[in-house]
RNA sequence: GGGCCGUUAGCUCAGCUAGGCAGAGCAGGGGCCUUUUAAGCCUUUGGUCGCAGGUUCGAUUCCUGCACGGCCCA
């Protein structure tokens, strides 16, 4: 193990502290009161209440024979006394000498409230529980106006996400981020839940990917000798499903999709895909509708938020435009009036665009105008209808209508939260479809939705008509705890791999 | 993939387009201080200036390449 010198400083203090008699890694702990809990007990006038509290040491002031510092726990801090006539001789000196910030500690003792007012435990017996050899990067922090200002802590974004773990044990606003992640993911559990869905796990390794647009991970398995794919959506297993007799299913998880990063891509994310028997895609707006708003009243107590200097409000009914509608007012093209890919080319060129060379045509409404054009302005959660069929392959087509089908997108904050269709269940159509997409899709064709085989007999079962829905979970964390990134909604992002 | 920017002490950052002994604050060490709270005062240690080359008497500084990261674009 390579030490610098403060750690080898405190390899030395770790090794007196043992001679002396205090074990610097002990096995038991005796905490009777969380900080939080005994700053509780105080104000509910427990003046001298005797009370153990384990944390890390935040803040040390020592000043002479007295000494005060900050333990620091999950639920908050509370600041210890210590003098040198409770604690004895030896034990004064070692936490002098040989207790450092970050030392996991075990301070018991009594409660009071210092001459400032503080509310703190005055210690009669502190042990070390956990010697911490490296420092972390803590700046000091004090209160201006009530606001935490925090010196020098840990800033550089890529040091923050090789070691998260230094990261969120310095930063207790981190920490928040991931607490409101799982309260968000409880609560679209529980919405679905209530709403009579029934949560599943399908395969993350499957011999054919599908029910997205994207290129998976390959991997192998040896004892079967079989190529596999990480999965890019959970659709087509979860609607097999409906075929089996589920009318309402839906799986939490992880997707894979082997793309490029950005601040709101992440090559593994998690999605929550719900599919309801019986639903088409007005009844999957008014349920999307009803859960983000459920989702961000239960999280944040409020269907009001702010979203990087947006205020932006959740609650139902949200606008609703046709796609077509939607580019038509902000880029002035009718796609309609331009039915071939070439024929839009053109037309994007005349408004100074430069599209992808060789994107069908329905890739350049899909990229081109709406996702360049129309999805940054799209800041009020706003629900996006009827898409060309041919970047639609699983939904059903509009009827009267060959160019478009019934699917819809939703954006809040200038993001594209989630995507949901009523589905297609007529398994000929369905073949239909996956064969234009073989055509399509020639110049890319990794990205073609491949043919299914065991999804379209499924299918030949009969598929009860249904609705289905997808959203980006980390996107919706990014919205309800307003990060500009979704790396910083991740424990660990992704990066590339560096010398320790 | 392209453009721009960044990488200096454990942390946060100066220094660099004037090429000439590598700096500050915090953290750390020593000392004073028995109700402090960014405690204070005195003192002090600590560097592969991201890596590799080049130019130069001399490079953290100028040039080239590479690595990692950030922002923007594709």
């Amino acid at each position: 193990m390579e030490l610098n010198d403060l750690e080898r400083q405190r390899l030395e203090k770790l090794e007196r502290l043992q001679e002396k008699g205090f074990p610097p890694y002990p096995a038991r702990v005796e905490r009777t009161h969380t900080t939080a809990q005994a700053i509780a007990a105080f104000e509910a006038g427990g003046d001298g209440t005797d009370v153990t509290v384990t944390g890390r040491l935040r803040s040390i002031r020592i000043m002479g024979k007295a000494s005060f510092a900050h333990v620091e726990d999950e639920s908050g801090h509370i600041q210890l006394f210590l003098r040198l006539n409770d604690l004895g001789e030896d034990a004064y000196a070692a936490f002098k000498q040989d207790f450092d910030l970050g030392d996991f500690v075990e301070a018991k003792g009594t409660l009071m409230q210092t001459r400032a007012g503080e509310i703190s435990v005055h210690v009669g017996r502190l042990r070390m529980l956990a010697k911490a050899l490296t420092p972390l990067p803590w700046g000091k922090e004090q209160e201006v106006d009530g606001e935490v200002v925090r010196y020098s802590a840990m800033s550089d974004v890529e040091e923050r996400y090789r070691q998260r773990y230094a990261d969120l044990a310095v930063q207790p606003e981190v920490r928040e981020i991931f607490r409101t992640r799982a309260r968000i993911i409880t609560a679209l559990r529980r919405f679905l839940d209530e709403h009579g869905f029934l949560e599943v796990e399908t395969p993350v390794l499957q011999p054919v990917y599908g029910g997205a647009a994207a290129h998976p991970f390959t991997t192998h398995h040896n004892q079967l000798d079989q190529d596999l794919y990480l999965r890019i959506s959970f659709e087509l297993y979860l609607k097999r499903l409906l075929v089996g007799g589920y009318e309402r299913v839906y799986e939490i998880g992880k997707d894979f999709r082997n793309e490029g990063v950005s601040f709101k891509h992440n090559p593994e994310f998690t999605q929550v895909e719900f599919y309801a028997a019986y639903l088409d895609y007005y009844d999957v707006m008014d349920l999307t509708e009803a859960m983000i708003s459920s989702v961000a009243q239960q999280v944040l107590g409020s269907t009001t938020i702010t979203y990087q200097g947006h205020a932006i409000d959740l609650r139902p009914p949200w606008r609703r435009v046709s796609l077509r509608d939607a580019i038509k007012e902000m880029s002035g093209i009718d796609y309609v009036d331009y039915p071939t890919a070439d024929g839009l080319i053109g037309a994007l060129r005349g408004i100074g665009r430069q599209p992808e060379p060789g994107a069908s045509w329905g890739k350049l409404i899909d990229n081109s105008l709406l996702g360049s054009i129309v999805e940054p302005t799209l800041i009020q959660p706003t629900i996006v209808y009827d898409y060309p069929r041919d970047i639609s392959p699983l939904a059903k087509s509009k009827p009267g209508d060959p160019m478009h089908v019934e699917r819809f997108e939703f954006f809040i904050g200038g993001m594209e939260m989630g995507n949901a269709f009523t589905e297609l269940n007529d398994p000929l159509d369905q073949e239909q479809r996956f064969l234009e997409m073989g055509r399509l899709y020639q110049a890319d064709d990794e990205e073609a939705h491949p043919m299914d085989e065991d999804y379209l007999r499924a299918m030949k079962y009969g598929m009860p008509p249904n609705g289905g829905f997808g959203m980006g979970v980390d996107r919706l964390v990014m919205l309800l705890t307003d990060q500009a990134t979704i790396r910083e909604v991740l424990l660990y992002p992704p990066l590339k791999q560096r010398e320790v």
